[in-house]
Formats: C-alpha cells, sequence, structure tokens
DNA sequence: CGTCTATTCTATGGATCATTGGAATATCTG
DNA sequence: CAGATATTCCAATGATCCATAGAATAGACG
C-alpha cells in the first residue's frame, strides 16, 4: 500500500467533482427546475432566461458529474436527472442554505416568511387534507410539469390562466395552492390572487419534489 | 413583485456558495476530517499534508459558507462541522459520488473492493454483533477521534500502534475493525495485519460518522 | 438530397480561485 | 512586558472557469 496520498487526492478529485457541478447558481437553478421533471435544453434556457448555449454548457457539465442524464426524441434532446439521491442531495442543500446563510434568511423572509409563511401549510398536514379530501388542491407550475407528476387529485392550474380558470376552483371549500418547492413564488401568487377574490386559500409550505422525496404517492398524466 | 428575477439570482448565489465550498478535493477531504471531531488547524494541516497557511485558507471559505465553526481553547482554534446537516450532506455527496463516478467506483474497487470488499460488515450486522456482544470492535483511528466519540464498548488502537499492542486483542474472539468511513484504508490495514497474526478479523463497511448518522449510541471518552 | 431546427463543440477574453510568501494578530508563559 | 506559538490577513501569481460567439452535428421534413 504505497500510495495512499494518491488514492486519497484521486478519490477527493471525483467528489469535489460534483461539488463543482454545485458550485454555479445557474446549475442548481438547472437541476431544481428538472426536480419537477424532465425538460428540453429549449425550455430550460427560456425558464431561467438565460441563453441556449449557455444552458447547455452547464447541462454539459452536470452531465460529466453523473448528476444529469440524456434522452432524445426526434430532434429534442430531454434531460432529466439521473437518479433520487440527486433530489435528495438538492434538499440537503437547500435545507442547509436555508439553516446557514444568514443572507438566505433575510431575503427569503422579506419575500416569502414575512408575507405568508405563517399560514404556509407544512408537508405532514397537507397529507392529512388530502386524505380527507377536505380541501382543494391547486398546482400552479407549468402544464407540463403537473403531467410529469403531481399530488393525486389536484387541479391543474398554471398561474398565467389562473386568473381566468378561476371560476373552475369551487369557493366553498378551502384551497391549498402548491409549487416546485420551499422557495417558489408561484403558489404565493396564487394565494394572494385568489384571496382578492374571497377565495380562503392558503399556499402549501413545500413543493412536489418534497412530497415526493417523503414517499407519498404521486399521480402521472394529464388528471381528470 | 416585481423583481423575481432578482429574488432567485439571490438565492441561488446563496446555495451556489455552499456549492462552492465543496467544489474543492481539499475541502472535503478538511469535512470528512472533521467529521470525525473537531480539530485544530495544525492538526488539519498534518492529516491532510497541506501547509498550515493553506488549510487555514481552505477553512476560511468553509466558515463563510457556514458549514464550519470554530471554538477558541488558549492558542488553539478548534474547527468542527456546524452541525448534522452538514455531515449528512457529505454522506449524500459520497453515496452519490460512489454511484456515480465510475472513476471512484474502478478506482474504490481496486484499492477497497477488490481486496475485502466481500468480507466487509455492513452496519446492521454491525449493529447485531455489538449488542450481542459477539465481538471484539476496534477502533483504529487516531486516540484524539476515539476520544471525541466512538462505538459503545470499543477498543482504542491507533493503527500506528497497533503492531506493538495486538496482545491487548483476545484472540478468541472475532474481530471487527472500523475507521472514518467506506473509504478509509485504516481498517482495512489493521485486517491484513490482524489475519497475519493469526487473528479472525474483518472489517466495518461504515465509519463513525455512518454509526452516528444511523442514530446508534456514542461513546465519548477515554472508554475502559 | 437539401434545408431547417435543436443542440453541441471549439475557441477566447475576462473573471475568479488556489497557493504561498511575508507580515500581523491573539494568546500563553514567564 | 518580552518572547514564543498558533492562526489569520494581505498580496501576487499562475491556473482554472464562465459566458458567449462562430462553426459543426444530428435528426425531421419535404
Amino acid at each position: 500500500m504505497p500510495n495512499h496520498r494518491e488514492f486519497k487526492d484521486a478519490l477527493y478529485a471525483q467528489f469535489a467533482r460534483i461539488g463543482h457541478a454545485l458550485a454555479s447558481p445557474r446549475r442548481i437553478e438547472l437541476l431544481d427546475l428538472l426536480g419537477q421533471g424532465e425538460k428540453t435544453v429549449e425550455r430550460l434556457a427560456e425558464q431561467t432566461a438565460m441563453p441556449v448555449r449557455s444552458t447547455s454548457a452547464h447541462l454539459r457539465v452536470l452531465r460529466q458529474a453523473r448528476l444529469v442524464e440524456t434522452r432524445r426524441d426526434g430532434t429534442y434532446v430531454y434531460y432529466r436527472l439521473a437518479d433520487d439521491d440527486v433530489s435528495r442531495m438538492l434538499r440537503t442543500l437547500e435545507s442547509l442554505g436555508h439553516r446557514r446563510l444568514t443572507d438566505v434568511r433575510h431575503m427569503v423572509w422579506l419575500y416569502l416568511d414575512g408575507r405568508d409563511q405563517l399560514e404556509a401549510v407544512p408537508l405532514k398536514e397537507l397529507r392529512k387534507l388530502v386524505r380527507d379530501g377536505e380541501v382543494t388542491v391547486v398546482d400552479v407550475r407549468p402544464a407540463e410539469e403537473f403531467q410529469a407528476g403531481h399530488i393525486p387529485g389536484a387541479l391543474s392550474v398554471p398561474l398565467p390562466e389562473l386568473k381566468r380558470r378561476q371560476r373552475e376552483i369551487p369557493k366553498d371549500r378551502e384551497v391549498i395552492a402548491y409549487c416546485r418547492g420551499r422557495y417558489c413564488v408561484y403558489s404565493l401568487e396564487a394565494v394572494t390572487l385568489l384571496r382578492k377574490h374571497g377565495y380562503r386559500a392558503r399556499r402549501a409550505e413545500e413543493g412536489l419534489p418534497d412530497w415526493k422525496a417523503a414517499g407519498l404517492a404521486v399521480e402521472v398524466g394529464r388528471g381528470a
């Protein structure tokens, strides 16, 4: 056993490659989006507001670290997370960030907590409410993400369509809106809008990836 | 809600700071060592074989990302992991690496799996063996790490002392050696040595941080 | 087979990071 | 307070990375 040092260096170099892949805000955002389901490069570029070329470059780094995999369908290339560990890693990263970085805490507090967080429904409560069928659950993410997986029984009303489609949501029951995750503001805006129109509405504190990670059932496809 | 993009950018920038801290092999090695218990800068420098100045610089990055915290005692500054989430993150990172990076897989296989892995004792089995008191558990890490926390009832015999202290280990029972983790080679060398001297010996597949993370009891202090 | 679209590859200037020498700070020991 | 030790700060340099422009590839379509 002569070359311990060499072995260690090589080993940690590999782990660091994964760390490196997580060292860019853009890449984390991409991973977060992919946590909602597979997407094409173009779609990712659009949703992160960056050029397709740059998106592709970042995806290359992620693929080299084996955090994402691809599938080709016609001219489109679909990217997806390589496995559930990646999702778990993201969640750990975010919870670590939430607890550790006061900057985030301050910012998040201003942006989310300060407004509505007291009323946010934690996962456990949401599960109970869903099981008992006491509320209307609304998924306000883009339709494609709903189709890739959603809370069973949820109604798909993407945020941009909410204003003109609110009549589809019954007014006599409480509404819980959810979206991508703890820091996603779609559900927050949805709740704001719904309340303005007289609904009893709250937002889910967590998003679909958290629901899934908790081992709860996920429905795939078009829904009702 | 005018500045979504701005909010997102700032948020992901914070998460990426943590990613950045994990982007260096040296820093991951430091975190790994700190997973064994708090250590001074000097000790860390020694155990990673790098200059104190560089070590300090890396620790600064880790501290800025709030992954580690410090405590001063006299002229020494002790570093430790900021909380259990950091430990969890490391374990996720390593399991992700183990499954994802074929380079690691190949290298680890050559270095660990190829020799002894078939005989490595997984955590569950080890727990049972310890509970039933059927084996001698030997902690081959440095004494200070043993003191910072070890498997209850384990014997502390740091690897460098093993040769001359083997008589302390009873020969009639099987010996299980453990050390820092899945990729730590101390236990491997210990087993090799012990077998050469006629012991029945195996290595634990996981290390103390994994034991701890599994929620199992940890004994602190000098032991017997 | 040509053309079009989605995506990737290659190359490059500017930014960012790791490492390390020299100096500074904090604490302990007398 | 002087000297010693442990650690950190500052600065400079060489290496690496990011973003994006330009060119190339892979498949769809006619």
